[in-house]
DNA sequence: GCATATATTGAACGATCGTTCAGGCCCTCG
DNA sequence: CGAGGGCCTGAACGATCGTTCAATATATGC
């Protein structure tokens, strides 16, 4: 009768989470309003997640994925175009969604109080910046690799500015102004 | 017998809820904790804040005022090393400590779940930004105004990444250079 | 079709939450 | 001295929390 098309529900709980983490912070996330927010009963959300903490750690994976990608290197472009990319992306209308953004914060908020968060954090941001260094080196293949690193460094300071102030009060021109300041600390020399 | 220096269980509370925040997040914020936190009584909490939402609202306004301190002109100096001192300042270890970045942390996740601190913090940065605007304004007299505002916007952007890329994983080197970079964006031209 | 495994439910547990409140302490003023 | 008011305490309330668990439904393999 209905849509025989099985759902996931431990993907429906995941969901719930991040949904829920967004709008009200981790105060809103009780396992019982994850388990209204995915329409499933109170028992299957602990079925799916040992506890309250692995749930969290599935949301921190999940958020890791999305950044890593950005600095996936896109191979139909050239080195340069393939930069230019990845930076534009961050401030893709896309990714520069409040629900993402305050996703995003939630989780850094919640890295300061739990040990293995932060571990989660560091790691995933670590990657990030080996990312990002990589597409400087192969569209300046001319730079010695600590001042890609470096270069990644300044941009990902920015970046993390850029996405706290769009959250704070979203002002599209200074952050285009900062994508910019991105490109030009990149591809300068 | 002991100091008969009276004290003010009042900001004793309020210290315990900025040390609780800032090491263990709104989870750790219990009625209870703060209590236990600041040695008082848990009826006492209540008797000095009416609620736990006054008693957040309490410390976004504490940290409110530490922010707009950085952009307080230090009349001492000229106009011009008045600016570099506040650019300089924000980095200055004396803020750059955990507590005081996880704290801020804290109270902007927390502002993204309720619309009232929400309000109190854009206006607190408002206020920011039209303080550094103010500073790049008397350093560079022949500046119009609004080319000040994006100034101090593009400063913001970066002073928030900074902020946050100090608290995800301290790297003296890459904020020292943000730091250098504000400065040629406030002072170009 | 029957057994076996997996997925799902909701009641129940003890702990902790925010808030209320009756009462005790201590200082001040008449 | 005695009344009154601000400060302070801890017990108590009902609500909600995370977690457990026996029972049921659904799917899978023989």
């Amino acid at each position: 009768m209905d849509a025989d098309e099985k759902v996931d529900r431990q993907a429906l709980i995941l969901e719930a989470v991040l949904r829920l983490l967004s709008l009200q912070g981790i105060s809103g996330v009780s396992m019982r309003a994850v388990a209204r927010e995915a329409g499933v009963s109170l028992g299957l959300v602990n079925y799916h997640y040992e506890d309250k903490t692995s749930l969290i750690r599935a949301a921190l994976h999940r958020i890791e994925e999305q950044d890593i990608a950005l600095v996936e290197p896109d191979l139909a472009l050239e080195p340069e175009e393939r930069l230019r990319a990845a930076l534009t992306r961050v401030a893709d209308p896309e990714f520069l969604t409040t629900e993402y953004l305050s996703l995003r914060l939630q989780l850094w908020a919640l890295a300061q109080a739990h040990e293995d968060f932060e571990r989660i954090n560091t790691e995933a941001q670590k990657r990030y910046r080996a990312g990002l260094a990589a597409l400087i080196g192969a569209a300046r293949p001319e730079l010695p690799p600590d001042e890609c690193g470096k270069r990644a460094a300044d941009i990902d300071v920015i970046q993390n500015g850029l996405w706290l102030t769009a959250l704070l009060g979203l002002d599209r021109a200074s952050i285009s102004r900062s994508v910019a300041r991105c490109e030009e600390i990149a591809l300068a020399g």
